[in-house]
DNA sequence: GTTCCGCATGAATCGATAG
DNA sequence: ACTATCGATTCATGCGGAA
């Protein structure tokens, strides 16, 4: 089967009009936080945040089958002292459109930013929420499982705490291709915890978040030759992914030096797998 | 320094009203979660969740020192298949009333309890809220700081070879003098996520949260001599943690089994360390 | 070819300074 | 008074050069 990659470049509020309804599996997608990316999106103001982003939500429960997931990767900004609430509006103004509010998981990262205050701890936690149209969505558990037989059991007992994190954040990318290391163990289901450390220093890029936090939710919602969305593309860690893994994809990025990097990038790759990308602007 | 023990009987919406104003430094509490705890307080719907509570939190905030802290440790509870929306609407409410959102923690149970659901994971995490009445609040980062990781474990762990070649020549005096400042280096501040696991060693009950999680927020946001005050006793598990550290404790609980239960805890371990407790009904 | 160490780099936040 | 910008603080990570 051809895995077909679709890039557009230019403002998600417009360029989500361009695709068909029902037509997405999961959309996993890290907007700018409020006033961040100014160069590209202008730093959205905490106060305008949800007026902001409610019609690209809109757009999104339109494009998303009824069996499909929309993952929204989001964190509260410090504002004067205070966690700012647009995220808890957000959320409640998504679900007067129609969402299901249907779980909060929780990003541990392990490297955040560094930094000292008399008042207030450096933030690790980042906090993957998850909409539905329906109740009746697509759910795989079983792709995202962890081993716990008695081996990692005994192992992971007497390794310290560190390395424990370390080595789920193994199983969770590793899983499809060291499956024939964890044969002989017993798997267990996931929590709605992860572990993960932002991949750090890239040399052309940054990344806001590493390949597991999206392959570990592509994983789960859906299947080979299902659709992705990314309307926020940005280096397009969730569109490589989806490519390596067997998904099509959609990618839009309003930056042009995203977009060109994510498109090079992506030509090359697919020449190597012989696959078809369908590469528009 | 004699520390005071104070436990009362009762509905904490009527009981609280006998506390004085600015009094306590800290305020953690797990209250009911909606629709749990039927039997005492009689299950509180969802919907009825914020307007139960909000008077609550007004007492909270009347009795709380301007420099101290209230945590709240809730969850929402998954209704119909989406997360319920109480704990957004509390927090927006509760700002209403005065109270500053400062901060939102994130507890990691490292080990939660065992389920499976066909649309859901365990639930691995909750969320301690952090509310003030000031920007000026008193918190204490130094006692509750993590060991550091791998980069610099290794790397003290080198230093601490050509440290002891050195010292060996000395005076034995240097050698503890250079183990404390070891100790000191390998130290790194928290950040808001915690790990610990949830506690099942207790063997008449089942207390909500282990002893480590109010022992961590009492050492981050009092000092020994300082009040806490837990408006939902339960199993007593603040309050006795309280007082191990040498805090005042006050504890509200409004089932008789559990404040008798707590009641005779508390006066065996208060005779053997020869501590004043006011036990009040 | 290993292991080891130095270094740059962050979805951060506060407080001070400047317009 | 209110907002924008900047420096200081801090630590996990992975890359690349060195031993």
């Amino acid at each position: 089967m051809e895995i077909r990659t679709e890039l557009y470049l230019g403002d998600c509020r417009e360029k989500l009009h361009l695709l068909p309804d029902e037509s997405v599996d999961l959309s996993f997608t890290s907007p700018p936080y409020a006033d961040r990316r100014r160069n590209t999106y202008g730093g959205i103001h905490p106060s305008d945040y949800v007026e902001w982003f409610l019609p690209i939500a809109a757009q999104l429960l339109r494009i998303l089958k009824p069996t499909g997931t929309f993952v929204l990767n989001i964190r509260e900004k410090v504002v004067n002292g205070e966690r700012s609430t647009y995220v808890l509006e957000l959320i409640l103004n998504m679900r007067r459109q129609g969402w299901l509010w249907t779980e909060e998981f929780i990003w541990h990262k392990k490297n955040c930013s560094p930094g000292k205050w008399p008042n207030r701890f450096r933030n690790a936690g980042e906090r993957p929420l998850q909409f539905n149209k329906s109740r009746k969505f697509h759910m795989y558990q079983e792709a995202v499982m962890v081993p716990m037989g008695d081996w990692a059991k005994t192992r992971l007992r007497n390794l310290s705490e560190t390395d424990k994190i370390r080595d789920n954040s193994k199983v969770g990318s590793g899983f499809g291709k060291n499956i024939s290391s964890w044969l002989g163990c017993e798997m267990a289901y996931s929590t709605n915890v992860l572990h993960l450390a932002t991949e750090c220093s890239h040399k052309n890029h940054r990344a806001a978040f590493p390949e597991e936090l999206p392959e570990w939710f592509i994983k789960l919602f859906t299947r080979e030759g299902d659709t992705v969305l990314d309307p926020f593309m940005g280096s397009g860690t969730t569109l490589i992914v989806a490519d390596r893994i067997r998904r099509h994809a959609v990618g839009i990025e309003i930056a042009p030096e995203y977009f060109e990097m994510v498109k090079k990038r992506f030509a090359g790759y697919q020449c190597d797998r012989k696959t078809y990308g369908a590469i528009l602007s």
